[in-house]
DNA sequence: AAAAATCAGTTGTTTTTCCAACGAAAGAGG
DNA sequence: CCTCTTTCGTTGGAAAAACAACTGATTTTT
């Protein structure tokens, strides 16, 4: 049983000894599965009220059109928690999830093994806000209209988090471009463009915004 | 002592009554404070562990880049809850709150009130789960890179959603464009196209998909 | 009922993006 | 040192979106 050494280094069960964890599972439903290539774990439609959790593997986010076509919005991989969001709103899944490989899935009803652990309703709170935070930071670039914009914006917070105009961000450019969904050249040009104006430096992944400039960004007026 | 009876009535505090509620501030440090017009609620950059509930009148989210412009990204009415993803979370403020006029916030410490009701964490997690789907569901429609293929898959989850290639939405074409962060005018004529190839019709909010062009969408292989 | 305001579609122009292809630079491995 | 591969910047043409302005229709106000 090696499963809980990994459990408890798992952000959801941060807290929890190994006795907790198996408490946990006794009194919550926990249920274990293990899938194989091409096996869905979930289908949208569904209502569950447990959450995923991947022991093992990685499974696939995918979503289907009103015509049938399917994309995938995720990849999860071994740790992560899926599906969570449904079961905790109460709402059918909108995604139906899709074991590429060979997947291990830990399910377990978040609602009872919150009534035997606070932690644990604690854990999954701060991992959904974190979830939540990503969302929204993601939003806030993405929403602008052109690349350029998207690029400022998504600079400016890296170098607010950073506390510092210079710092390394964790993409290369194809990665961000996909990020921002934007086109990879496009994007390229447009940082080209923002360094000849002279708002910006940048040697691979080191950026370094300058101060000038000031007029740039829509600074959308506040009605008092 | 009025606000009990609008606090019952909130998400928040489903099937707990006004003992509960009031029990439940008394053990978590809940603390009520007025503003008034041009007044900051919070400041970028704090801490806090305490998530803000808005009592009545209305605050401005705002987001201020690297270059001192600020960005209204939320206006919070009374009722809901704001702040709570970065209380949960453990981070600092990436955004500060703004009172344009008189407002009443209840700030209260989620954790601690956890402890004295695992129902309030309950519907904390509901309604954090709720925003996480809205959020998800949102960006799968900017990420889309044309207008178009935003329409196409805002309205094929509108469809989906209802069940019925027949369905109203509830955004006027102002709205679903600032939605979709895309140009009124263009989607307007993106919207002629779609119904002058006959993938769609409608008439006001009342939009039908047909069944015909499976070849529409960006159907992405899924690398079984 | 008339006037005003709002909303949605259209058009024309400018700007930007997308796409495909190319080439230089950097890195990995033999 | 050389080749193979990956990454990144650049370019040019086609497509799309943004923007501004206008019209007609519908709704609201007075």
């Amino acid at each position: 049983m090696g499963i809980f050494a990994a459990m408890e280094k798992m952000p959801l069960f941060h807290g929890l000894d190994r006795e907790q964890i198996q408490e946990l599972f006794r009194h919550s439903g926990a249920q274990r599965r293990t899938y194989t290539r091409g096996e869905m774990v979930l289908r949208a439609g569904e209502r569950t009220s447990r959450l995923g959790l991947l022991l093992s593997g990685s499974v696939h986010v995918i979503r289907e059109d009103f015509w049938g076509g399917r994309t995938i919005v995720g990849v999860v991989e071994a740790g992560d928690v899926f599906a969570e969001s449904f079961a905790l709103a109460g709402e059918p899944l909108e995604v139906s999830v899709f074991s590429p490989g060979e997947a291990e899935v830990l399910f377990l009803d978040a609602e009872a093994a919150g009534v035997y652990s606070g932690r644990f309703t604690v854990n999954l709170l701060a991992l959904m806000a974190g979830k939540n935070l990503a969302l929204t930071r993601k939003m806030g670039h993405m929403a602008r209209k052109t690349t350029r914009e998207k690029l400022l914006s998504y600079l400016s917070a890296q170098a607010i988090r950073a506390g510092d105009a210079s710092f390394d961000i964790p993409l290369d450019r194809q990665q961000l471009a996909d990020f921002l969904a934007v086109d990879r050249s496009a994007m390229s040009a447009a940082l080209g463009k923002l360094r000849d104006e002279g708002i910006l430096e940048f040697r691979k992944n080191h950026f370094h915004l300058l101060r000038r400039h000031p007029e740039e960004m829509g600074e959308e007026e506040l009605g008092c």
